[in-house]
DNA sequence: ATGCCCTGTTGACAAATGTCAACGTTCTTT
DNA sequence: AAAGAACGTTGACATTTGTCAACAGGGCAT
């Protein structure tokens, strides 16, 4: 069960695990299921875990005024979800964090956490996927900035194809800053 | 010299300095001036260094294929920069990091800060400040997609006062993603 | 199998933002 | 002090993107 973790954490840190500190991991843990158009986190709440996505597909997203969804990040299998502010700071989210399709989860509390981050491995996969993290979302945030529509529908097609496949438009449109007519229309236009 | 680096580090983490450690850091770092307009990273080129501000301010940019900048930081005292991707993988930037103001700065060569690193403290810092930049980056990029131009404006205003006195405003405009011209009349459009 | 919701597309029009050019002001440099 | 560059503003117009409404097809639940 905890196989895809394992794997995970040996990808991200030079550091083997001993059998002890597998025996923690498995312990602190927790398994959920999720449905789809479930919600793992709401608008003001105080996030209380951390997810490791076994299976499935996540979204985060904020809603306006008008009650437009904006999506922050998307997840499929071997991405952690959280809003890390809330789940930190204990305070409250402004985020919603919703199950796209059936999800397998592995989260974790706070306490929880700490108590795996004394595993060196375990920290260390933390600090690298918060490294890979931060230059990704500057990634994003210079794509955002600096691209027409188009071009940005064009990048994600290329890195993250599997995004376009498992998410349907409005939500694409959603994370590129668009509505969905206009993504509708960019589509069109890259045909050609 | 170091002492704003010493009382940035233990803002950010709960380990003390030994006196050891502290020589270690004074070793470790390189002095540098810049003058205002004199570029610390060229697109191209590999990030050598990672710079704390003592004094002065810079700023991160993208130049598009029409020659627009996009800015995607903006950096002044206790502030560090570097295009973390290029200084970790080795490879060519897309960025230029240039001095906006006459620069003082603390550098870093990759084995100087992997020595340091060694410093339970340190170590906790530059997580804790990954945490921060990643949350930061994230809080930025969801107001990029779901607040026009006027409301990222008085943001920028409200958050980072700083920023608004101390750059022109046709950079502001680039760190928001629009351009000199719009700046302009939505400041005239705030004033109402 | 039926009905309904979700999804994606299209058209007509509106609003936001960009482009280009001109101009006055302020700041730097000599 | 003078000259030139950088900065900020404005106007006219173009382009991009959003809004609203309608509609068709597919999939899901009962």
């Amino acid at each position: 069960m905890h196989t895809a973790l394992f794997e995970y954490i040996s990808r991200y840190s030079n550091t083997p695990l001993s059998d002890d500190e597998v025996e923690l991991i498995k312990a602190a843990g927790t398994m959920k299921k999720l449905k789809k158009k479930q919600l793992f986190l709401q608008r003001g709440d105080v996030c209380q875990y951390t997810g490791f996505i076994l299976k499935g597909a996540m979204r985060q997203y904020s809603v306006d005024e008008k009650g437009a969804e904006h999506t922050v990040q998307l997840a499929t299998e071997n991405w952690w979800v959280v809003d890390r502010e809330s789940y930190l700071m204990r305070t409250p989210s402004v985020y919603f964090i919703e199950a796209w399709e059936d999800t397998d989860l592995l989260t974790l509390k706070l306490e929880d956490l700490n108590k795996i981050l004394a595993i060196p491995a375990v920290k260390e996969m933390f600090w690298q996927m918060d490294q890979n993290n931060y230059i990704a979302s500057q990634k994003r945030l210079n794509d955002t900035i600096s691209l027409p529509a188009q071009k940005r529908y064009e990048n994600l097609l290329k890195y993250y194809p599997d995004f376009v496949q498992r998410f349907p438009q409005h939500i694409i449109a959603s994370y590129l800053g668009i509505t969905k007519e206009t993504l509708s229309r960019v589509r069109k236009q890259s045909m050609n």
